[in-house]
DNA sequence: AGAAATCCCATGATTTCCCATAAAGTGGGG
DNA sequence: CCCCACTTTATGGGAAATCATGGGATTTCT
C-alpha cells in the first residue's frame, strides 16, 4: 500500500458526496474492495480516514491487548463505534455521515490532508491553521534568494 | 540507486512540465515503477525532489517517534501533506504543481542541483546564490596551485 | 407513498499520453 | 582527424483519457 501524500481541496455536493483525490485513489488502486474508515480524529477538529488496510495496525493492537484490560473498552469504543467503513462510488467518492462532518465543522469545501497510512478531512480553515502550526515545530534553515 | 551529480538548468513548458535531467534519469533506470516526491525545502527558496526509494528515510524517521510526540504532526505535515508524489512521462518529465513552483519562485528556466541522495530545484539566481554561499562554508586546502 | 440512499450518465476542465522535431552527443570508418 | 549515420535529449503541441462534479432515474426502506 502506497503513502498518502499532498493537500487537496474538493466540494461537498448537496447529497453529502466529496471526491476522494484521485493520487490517494491511485495509491490503493490494486486493492480488491477496498473500503475506507473514518472517525473523528484525536486530533480535534477533523475527521480522519483509513484505507481499510492500515486500519488492521489498530486492530493488531487492540488484540494485543488482555480482555481484561480496561483501556480494551476505550480503544473499541474508538475504533469501532465511533467509526464507519465507507465504500467508494463509481466515481470515487464518499458520503460523509452528517455526526461526523458536524463534529468536524465541515462546510460546502474540505480539504484532505494526506498523512502517509491515513489523511484528514478537513474545513479549509482548519486545515491552514493545522498545517501551519505543525509546520513550526520544526526549524528552517535559510541559504540564497527568498521565497518571491 | 546511484548519487545525483551535477548542475542542470532546464526549461518550464507552458503546461508547468520539465525534463528531468538524463544524468539523474539514468542514476534509477533499473528501479521499476520509479515516482519522484516534491516538497517544499527545508532550506528556504527551493523545490526539493526525492527518489522513492531514498525518501524512506523520512519515513522511518517519522516512525521511529511515539504517537503521542507533538513533532510527528510536525513531520508529517513536512513529509506528506506538503508533498506530492509524481511520475515522469514518456519523454522523462515532471510536471511541477504551481503551489510548490511559486512557493520556490520559479520561473521560465530552473535549475536543478544534484545534492546526491536527492536534488534541488531553484531559480537561475536563487541557484547561483546558494551554490556561492555554501561553497563559502567548506574548508579550503591550498596546495601548490597559483593563486588566481 | 414518501424519503433516502444508490446507481448511472453527462459534462467541462484538467491532465496525461503520444507523436514530432531539433539540437546535441556517440561511435565507426576512411 | 574529419565526416556521416545513429542515438539520446530536451522541448513543443494535439489528441485522448481522467477527474471532479452535477443531476436524473431507479431502488430500498419504512
Amino acid at each position: 500500500m502506497k503513502q498518502l501524500f499532498g493537500t487537496h481541496e474538493h466540494r461537498l455536493d448537496a447529497k453529502g458526496r466529496v471526491s476522494v483525490p484521485a493520487a490517494f485513489r491511485n495509491a490503493w488502486k490494486d486493492v480488491p474492495d477496498m473500503t475506507i474508515v473514518l472517525r473523528p480524529s484525536l486530533i480535534a477538529g477533523c475527521v480522519e480516514g483509513w484505507p481499510m488496510p492500515a486500519y488492521a495496525k489498530y486492530e493488531q493492537e487492540l488484540a494485543a491487548m488482555a480482555e481484561t484490560d480496561p483501556n480494551r473498552q476505550g480503544w473499541a469504543t474508538k475504533i469501532y463505534s465511533d467509526a464507519v467503513e465507507l465504500e467508494l462510488d463509481g466515481q470515487g467518492r464518499i458520503a460523509i455521515p452528517d455526526h461526523l462532518a458536524a463534529e468536524a465543522g465541515l462546510g460546502e469545501v474540505v480539504c484532505f490532508l494526506g498523512r502517509g497510512s491515513h489523511f484528514h478531512i478537513w474545513a479549509p480553515d482548519g486545515a491552514k491553521v493545522f498545517l501551519e502550526a505543525t509546520r513550526a515545530l520544526a526549524p528552517k534553515l535559510t541559504f540564497g534568494a527568498p521565497p518571491a
